[in-house]
DNA sequence: AATATATATTCGAAATCACGAATATGCTAT
DNA sequence: ATAGCATATTCGTGATTTCGAATATATATT
């Protein structure tokens, strides 16, 4: 059955769509961590934390082991690993040619758009 | 700003992540088809076709082009497919690692596990 | 102008998600 | 046993997503 598939993939990217769980995942890509450690980096309450692991324990893209008082995390599949990597080049090439769009856009109409400085 | 782009990554994954979606990239990945055509091969209602091209749309995935009383699309970015495709050989992996896996997926509800028929 | 066809948008309800507060669990050390 | 960490879970609430029904818009045809 073809849609199978097409529900996996989906509940992969849905686990995918939070900002800190791909935090998460681009901090396990050095390797294990504990959840203390992975919090730190993190910025957000523990019991959030916690919870985005849990997302990603429950799609099977992160495992973990335990060792005494604390738990370790890794990911579980180098392949979305490679995923992700795809998508940062796929997240350079769409934020590059906005950007040559920017440019050409001020260039045509100088002073009639919205300044993108961040002033 | 580190965490812009996490929210930009975690935006296109957001979108990305619908079996209906995912469909419809995977349509547009043989080229070019008008929405009408989109919708033949998608057994849902014409509105949610629309809405789900939408997304697609407000996020950069698909660009359109009108033709009369139609409206074409086509992907942006064939670098999308072939992270379809690389999902493909994630859950092949993941398939052959535990059969259990299938079971969460079809239905995510702890303690109603032990089933693995199908029904 | 009236009608048909293709596509998009709006609306409201149900489902799902995200968060912090509170609490629970489980391990370690006294 | 008690206390103290590290981590997970539950609960309530507000936000977001998804859907179909209804409606709107735009183009084409008569």
């Amino acid at each position: 059955m073809q849609s199978a598939l097409r529900k996996f993939k989906a509940a992969i990217f849905q686990a995918l769509a939070h900002p800190t769980r791909i935090a998460i995942i681009e901090i396990l890509s050095d390797g294990e961590m504990s959840a203390g450690a992975i919090l730190e980096r993190l910025a957000v309450e523990q019991a959030n934390a916690s919870q985005h692991l849990s997302v990603l324990r429950s799609n099977h893209i992160v495992v973990n082991r335990k060792e005494g008082n604390q738990v370790f995390y890794s990911l579980k599949n180098q392949r979305l690993v490679e995923v992700l990597d795809l998508m940062r080049l796929y997240f350079m090439e769409e934020l590059n040619e906005s950007v040559e769009m920017l440019a050409e856009i001020n260039q045509q109409s100088p002073g009639t758009m919205p300044n993108t400085s961040g002033r």
